[in-house]
This record gives structure tokens, C-alpha cells and sequence, in this order.
DNA sequence: CCTCACTTTCCTGCTT
DNA sequence: AAAGCAGGAAAGTGAG
């Protein structure tokens, strides 16, 4: 898994913008049966594109991987990186850890690229966001697509390492 | 091979 | 009516 990483530390920076042309293709013939607003799904493509497993190290911060191995993690990164977050995710305080999904089926999309499952719908992904409230990753908040990072999240706050 | 934590999948019912 | 939310249940997965 060190290998996976260290790889894209090799590449020039030419290619970290594109590092998977597969995949782009494989969303435009999925998508194509699955989302009516085409002009919508033209956003959320260049979106997905860009915001795929790419750049991670050389980051500014590096945490901020989009690499992460669990969900929470890369939910943190991605509003941690606006670059790849697109308005995907946006905080609503971020003092507090409040945070809202802006675009729920690009999201689900971008986990599902992450875990390479094209199947992963919002309805599931918050499924598993669910099961967070249990352990302290997220607290509940009750308005629609809004959460709140809680005890046991770490990382989500800018000024401390 | 087994266990465990986390995630995915599916489902029923409820709310916005 | 469509999209989210709540969780239970059960299956899948990867790490150790």
C-alpha cells in the first residue's frame, strides 16, 4: 500500500491532473442512463475528474490526502481542500465542525471512486454516516444534509495539528 | 482460518 | 412525489 503512495510521488507534475483517464469515461457512459439534467452532470464530471485521487503529498497540507481509508476521513479532507471539493461540501460553521453536502450524488460518487464502486448512492453513504453518531465521529444536527464533526473526529479543525 | 471494525446493501416507515 | 433521515439486519471487506 506504501507503493500506491509513494508512486503518484514520482510523477511529474504534468501528470497529476490526470492521473486516471479511465475513469472519465467511465462516468460519461454511466451517467448518460442515470441523471436526466445533463448540464448538471457536466459540472459534477469536470468536478469528479478533477477531484479524483490525485495530488496528495505535495499538498499544502498534508493531511489533506482525499486518501483516507474511512469515510469520515475523507469527508474531513475533502471540505479540508477546496480545490477538489467543488462545492461538493461546504462548512456551515467551522468553528463548530457543521458542515452541509451541497451536491449528495457527486459526493456519493466521489466515495464510490474512492472505494472503486460504481454502485454507492447518497442513500447508502449516509447509511454509513449513520453509524458515526454511535461512535462520536458525528453528532447528529437536524436539518437535511447537514452533520456535525464530534468528539472523536480529529483533523477537521484548520488551526491545530 | 478467525475476529473485529467499518462499510455496503437492503428494507420499512417516517419526515420534509 | 421526490429526496432525506432512522436504524435494524445481514453480508462483504480488509487488517491483524
Amino acid at each position: 500500500m506504501l507503493d500506491s503512495v509513494s508512486h503518484n510521488a514520482y510523477l511529474p507534475n504534468t501528470m497529476i491532473c490526470e492521473p486516471l483517464m479511465s475513469w472519465s469515461e467511465f462516468f460519461g457512459t454511466m451517467e448518460e442512463n442515470y441523471n436526466p439534467f445533463d448540464h448538471q452532470i457536466d459540472n459534477d464530471k469536470a468536478c469528479l475528474r478533477k477531484g479524483s485521487i490525485k495530488s496528495q503529498e505535495f499538498q499544502s497540507h498534508n493531511r489533506t490526502s482525499l486518501q483516507s481509508s474511512h469515510l469520515w476521513e475523507f469527508v474531513r479532507d475533502l471540505l479540508l481542500s477546496p480545490e477538489e471539493n467543488c462545492g461538493i461540501l461546504e462548512w456551515e460553521d467551522r468553528d463548530q465542525g457543521i458542515f452541509r453536502v451541497i451536491k449528495s450524488d457527486a459526493l456519493a460518487k466521489m466515495w464510490g471512486q474512492r472505494k472503486k464502486n460504481d454502485r454507492m448512492t447518497y442513500e447508502k453513504l449516509s447509511r454509513a454516516l449513520r453509524y458515526y453518531y454511535k461512535t462520536g465521529i458525528l453528532e447528529r444536527v437536524d436539518r437535511r444534509l447537514v452533520y456535525k464533526f464530534g468528539k472523536n473526529a480529529h483533523g477537521w479543525q484548520d488551526s491545530k495539528l
